[in-house]
RNA sequence: GCCCGAGUGGCGGAAUGGUAGACGCAGGGGAUUCAAAAUCCCCCGCUGGCAACAGCGUGUCGGUUCGAGUCCGACCUCGGGCACCA
């Protein structure tokens, strides 16, 4: 009787080998090339879920294939740990954030462990741990000294019945999540990074990152957002004292004739000045002042304004008066909060005027067939060259791009405004208004202002001893905490009670693994060595902020000394990767209301799927991303204890390619075990098998040519990240074998490779078979095989012929046949002589190597 | 609303502008078995045809090309992000 493919006894015993053998290990060796690949840190939540799974088998598959190829490899792991949920449940259930969090730590470590990645698990931290989050402070404070640190006014959401900040994700329908009161926007003075001052510098660097995903990059240079366009003030008539003029700024000035109206942010300092002394302003902008602070809530509102009794003159003639309304649409965060608007080339602003019957003059027309604008308005891509009938520089026929130029430097001849380059993003608030979060290590004194903490009182630790029953900042309302003297002067002060966005937490992790028990943040001959990360995978979900958060905060890590020149980019590559999604169980109750069901709980009948064997039918609709509100999920503990490790690894890596979401099915699950078994069951009948199990040498041959094609192949995949190809590369190499009469020594010279190239896959596995088969040491330290190029050539190709652009028929030649002879074998192919009858071909093209199309 | 991406058999997917459907799942047929499980072998885009073969086919509509899943334009549907979720 053969050995059975048990995963629950091979995996923990060479779990236990590559501990015994330390070989996760990450130690500086100049000797080697190193290499550092880096899976975004989960948030404890306490469980892992397949995501996770997905994300660092990805991780893994790199690092041991990295490995394999002799690189010195970083692989660490570590917990993104503040943040609201974690005082969440503190509210919900009693209990402590921090005990809440590192239970959470250790359940996941404990769910994570068996999956038997190749994680230098010494270097792990979380970034609530005082010896991480002080070291953050610490930097805090020098990038304060460094000019990177400004304070300035900020808009938060606020609920005014539990007098608390909300968070956008807790302002549902511009309602507050529990106390269900209306929110207000509220300004609040806030602690920022300047990252605006890095918005040109962040936006070139981008085209050095080439091993991004594209769309990372456009995404990025998009919400850089850099603009060129005209800034000029209107002067104003009937407007309060101090506002004389009226700042605008248009990335559209040559549609400065256009103009029809002036628009201005409720929260502009002149709609502001306006509701003094009027009541009707003061409701509207109180009003628009009820709605979240995200801008999808603010751009997805009805488009509302009110118009006041202030005017502006147009810059070009002083008897043209244009009205100032007030609009719940315009930002104050962008440019300076007031705009002129256009109807006839804006859609916004053309529904605005539709609907309070503003005028609509057209400034340019389509160059051919153009027509005034209606309903549409007009607004062709600025490339393109259109007919202008109401400009007022340049030539009548130009495109938007020289309109805007021409339209730059006449407004600033006739000393209106100037030119300027304008960005959209703005600097990084980090204050927080929460307990489980950095403390911002700041002292407030009433002589001597906002005064940075001495070096040798970090960290600000946080107290233990917290209420988290009632809405509100905890810290803000602690009896003592927040009592301290001035580091400045010594008399009484108050420490600041903000604590830091989580993001802070997570734009420098990568760097402190390099050092991770250092009492500085980083040391410079680590970060020298291991930086940077050579590949970073994770969601692309954090496209946008986290990695350019990360950007910005390596380049003020190298403004104040910890980090070198070269880490300037901190990732030099980047791999996105999909969601895992699965079908969702649906039935409904009395009310008709959804009633979501596990799949476990799920059961496959002849009559279709049912809850329990002859329970109630389910409905089952299509795969989305797994969540337990939806209850979509399965339990990575469960797929482990069932299959084992490398089963849920295998079915991450197969099925879909690594960027698009992949589906969770049982059957792909059970298929997954299948192949594994079969593997297995392989490697111990030719480990059984005698000497006298004799092959021919040809067969021998052809499994040594399979098995080189599968070590190109598979090699080429890893390092494209196909995973999934990789896999089928690994299919066909299994069914080579298996159907291959070779002798059994060259069988298991096979199945040797197929387990050093399973390794990154199934490393208990492929531990196993090696072992099996007479393989010396661990597969984890065993280089990578190289394929023979002699073994991958081949003496003819096949050519598909075509007929009219449709493959017909085919012809095989000798590989470096000339193309006069391949015309003229083609010319004696049976189905192109049907199609010809007898006349001469139109064309005869032919792609060496590749293919061969006869027009007729 | 704005920015980004994705749509290919019953399903997941493969395909430097060059044989559409590799590999896997599901399904069908067969071998083995007292029977089953497991395993092994064969078939498998749709329509018509005994077959040879023909027609159609990569979300929709149009274009470029000897040749388009791939390039261009317009649209539809789904997903991600939108600065206090992480």
């Amino acid at each position: 009787m053969m050995a059975q493919y048990r995963a629950s006894e091979i995996e923990p015993k060479w779990q236990a080998a590559w501990d015994a053998a330390d070989v996760f290990r990450a130690e500086p060796d100049p000797a080697r090339p190193k290499y550092y690949v880096l899976e975004m840190f989960p948030y404890p939540s306490g469980r892992i879920h397949m995501g996770h799974v997905r994300n660092y088998t990805m991780g893994d598959v790199i690092a041991r294939y990295k490995a394999a190829r002799g690189f010195n490899v970083l692989h660490p792991m570590g917990w993104d740990a503040f943040g609201m949920p974690a005082e969440n449940a503190a509210m919900e259930r009693g209990g402590h954030p921090a005990d809440w969090t590192y239970g959470n730590i250790a359940d996941m470590r404990a769910q994570l462990r068996p999956m038997g990645l190749s994680i230098d698990w010494s270097r792990e931290f979380a970034t609530c741990d005082p010896e991480y989050y002080g070291q953050q402070q610490a930097m805090f404070l020098d990038m304060l000294e460094a000019g990177l640190v400004t304070r300035k006014s900020a808009t938060v959401n606020w609920d005014p019945v539990d007098r608390t900040v909300l968070a956008n994700e807790q302002v549902i329908d511009g309602k507050g999540w529990r106390s269900g009161a209306e929110v207000e926007r509220r300004e609040l003075t806030q602690w920022f990074f300047r990252i605006s001052d890095f918005a040109e510098e962040l936006l070139d660097a981008i085209d050095r990152l080439e091993r991004w995903p594209d769309k990372v990059r456009l995404m990025q240079a998009n919400w850089i957002g850099k603009s060129r366009g005209l800034q000029f003030a209107f002067d104003t008539l009937g407007a309060p004292a101090g506002h004389e003029k009226l700042a605008v700024y248009t990335t559209r000035p040559d549609t400065l004739l256009g103009a029809s109206f002036a628009a201005i942010s409720p929260d502009h300092p002149l709609a502001r000045a306006l509701e003094a002394d009027d009541p009707a302003i003061a409701a509207f902008n109180a009003e628009c002042r009820r709605m979240g602070t995200s801008e999808e809530a603010l751009e997805t509102a009805e488009k509302k304004g009110l118009p006041t009794r202030v005017t502006v003159r147009h810059p070009f003639d002083p008897d043209w008066e244009l009205p100032v309304w007030i609009a719940n649409f315009i930002l104050m965060d962008y440019g300076t909060g007031a705009i002129f608007g256009c109807p006839a080339h804006d859609q916004r602003d053309l529904d605005f005027a539709r609907k309070y019957g503003l005028p609509v003059i057209d400034v340019f027309e389509a160059a051919e067939d153009g027509a005034p604008v209606g309903d549409i308005a007009f607004v062709p891509p600025k490339t393109e060259t259109v007919r202008y009938v109401n400009g007022f520089a340049g030539p009548d026929r130009q495109t938007g791009d020289d309109a805007v130029t021409a339209a730059i430097a006449e407004c600033e001849a006739r000393g209106v405004g100037s030119g300027v380059t304008n960005y959209r993003l703005r600097d990084w608030g980090i204050s927080r208004q929460r307990y489980w979060g950095c403390p911002i290590p700041v002292v407030h004194c009433p002589d001597c202002g906002a005064v940075p903490e001495k070096r040798e009182n970090l960290p600000v630790e946080l107290p233990r001893n917290v209420d988290l029953s009632v809405p509100g900042n905890p810290l803000d309302r602690h009896p003592t905490w927040a009592d301290t003297t001035c580091p400045r002067c010594g008399g009484p002060a108050r420490r600041e009670t903000d604590t830091m966005d989580t993001f802070v937490d997570s734009s420098w992790y990568f760097a402190r693994f390099t050092a991770p028990r250092a009492d500085t943040p980083t040391v410079m001959a680590d970060a020298d060595y291991w930086m940077n990360v050579d590949q970073y995978i994770g969601g692309v979900e954090h496209a946008i902020l986290h990695l350019l958060y990360s950007r910005f905060f390596a380049r003020a890590m190298q403004i104040t000394g910890h980090l070198p020149a070269k880490a300037i980019e901190p990732f030099d590559a980047l791999f996105t990767q999909g969601m895992v999604t699965h079908e969702i169980y649906v039935t409904r109750d009395d009310k008709d209301r959804p009633v979501y069901h596990l799949p476990e709980h799920v059961h496959w009948t002849e009559s279709g799927a049912r809850l329990g064997a002859d329970g109630p039918p389910v409905d089952v609709m299509p795969p989305a991303k797994m969540s337990k509100s939806k209850k979509n999920v399965v339990d990575p503990e469960r797929i482990i204890a069932e299959y084992g490790a490398d089963t849920a690894r295998w079915f991450m890596l197969s099925d879909s390619p690594p960027e698009r979401d992949v589906e969770w099915t049982a059957a792909g699950a059970d298929a997954a075990f299948r192949h594994l078994a079969r593997v297995h069951r392989l490697a111990a009948e030719c480990a059984g098998a005698g000497h006298g199990d004799a092959g021919t040498a040809a067969a021998d041959a052809a499994l040594d040519r399979a098995t080189h094609a599968a070590i190109a192949g598979v090699t080429r995949c890893i390092e494209g990240f196909a995973f999934n190809k990789a896999v089928a590369e690994l299919y066909t190499l299994t069914n080579a074998i298996a159907r291959s009469d070779a002798a059994a020594s060259a069988r298991a010279r096979s199945l040797r490779i197929l387990a050093q190239l399973m390794a990154p896959m199934t490393p208990h596995l492929a531990e196993e078979i090696w072992a099996m088969l007479g393989g010396q040491g661990l597969v984890a330290r065993a280089d990578w095989p190289q394929a023979d190029p002699a073994l991958l050539e081949t003496d003819t190709v096949t050519l598909p012929i075509q007929i009219n652009g449709k493959r017909r028929s085919q012809i095989e030649v000798p590989k470096d046949t000339a193309t006069d002879a391949i015309e003229a074998a083609v010319l004696q192919d049976a189905a192109v002589q049907r199609a010809l009858a007898g006349a001469a071909p139109r064309k005869l093209i032919v792609v060496p190597g590749r293919i061969v199309n006869v027009v007729v």
